[in-house]
DNA sequence: ATTGGAACCTGGTGGC
DNA sequence: TGCCACCAGGTTCCAA
């Protein structure tokens, strides 16, 4: 579910419900994720407030007076408010009790996480190597270029390369290349100044685009208001193999793999 | 130092 | 209906 604007979406959506509230309790019905939940959880958190809530990459943190929860969605974690005493669901995995209700982390797959520290989270292991935000004041058209100039590998991988830039995934970077008129083959070194100037703006729009839209809404994901977003209906590639290309309007969607990860473009106009 | 591929999981879908 | 192969918004780790 989870690229940079479903995990901005959530994020937002989720603070009316938990900014200044206390947690009144911890349930872990599972301790296998990504990494273990740690089982102090519950020691930590109860009586604590939430102070901030906030998006780094695609990891969202919670800060409270004594520390930090870390949490990730992978591929198919949300967080989801529900009432008290709701009826648990399947891969209902962690609740984060309050007053009123209860926050709950659902995720089939597992490859989430919900870690706790008390450092300063960016200098945790999985935080101080996440790349430059796109929507950060550091995201510039030079930082851009010199990273292009970097690397050898294809320009699909690079976008999704959360150590250059965060927040980027399969579907939008599939978008952010078509509408760019990139051939996601492209080594990232030989892309010219000129494309790099429109690759950095259809970054920016794309995923600004995707916000406002409330995020792209397939398989499951929803804002903790329970609303689905709906850029899907916007998408110009991503799931529309063998369509006809938006763009030409003669020829057919293609679907490959790169670095394992379903690639769609049109083999026309991304050159 | 880089990079491609496997691994971590569950659930849904389409073909036979 | 059942079984099986394959697919899915991500990231880390390991071997070449």
């Amino acid at each position: 579910m989870p690229e940079l604007p479903e995990v901005e979406v959530l994020c937002y959506s989720l603070i009316p419900f938990v900014l200044n509230k206390v947690i009144t309790r911890i349930v872990i019905y599972q301790y296998s994720l990504r990494y273990p939940v740690p089982n102090n959880l519950e020691d930590k958190l109860v009586g604590q407030t939430i102070n901030t809530i906030c998006r780094i990459g695609k990891y969202i943190l919670f800060k409270t007076q004594k520390g930090t929860i870390i949490s990730h969605l992978g591929m198919s974690g949300n967080f989801v408010i529900k009432n008290k005493n709701h009826i648990i669901a399947k891969n209902e995995h962690v609740i984060i009790g309050f007053d009123n209700f209860d926050l709950c982390y659902i995720d089939n797959r597992r490859f989430g996480l919900i870690l706790w520290t008390e450092n300063d989270p960016l200098t945790h292991k999985l935080l101080k190597n996440v790349g430059i935000d796109p929507f950060s004041d550091k995201f510039t058209v030079h930082f851009l270029w010199r990273s292009l100039l970097s690397k050898k590998t294809n320009i699909k991988q690079f976008l999704m390369n959360g150590k250059i830039i965060s927040g980027i995934g399969n579907i939008y970077a599939n978008e952010i290349l078509f509408i760019s008129k990139i051939n996601p083959y492209t080594v990232s070194r030989s892309i010219p100044f000129e494309k790099c100037q429109i690759l950095f703006n259809n970054i920016r729009q794309i995923l600004q685009l995707a916000i406002q839209y409330g995020g792209t809404s397939i398989r499951n994901y929803i804002d903790a208001h329970g609303i689905s977003g709906s850029f899907q209906n916007k998408l110009k590639v991503y799931g529309k193999a063998g369509h006809t290309c938006s763009m030409c309007n003669m020829y057919s969607l293609v679907i490959v793999k790169i670095n394992q990860r379903s690639t769609v473009y049109c083999p026309y106009c991304q050159k």
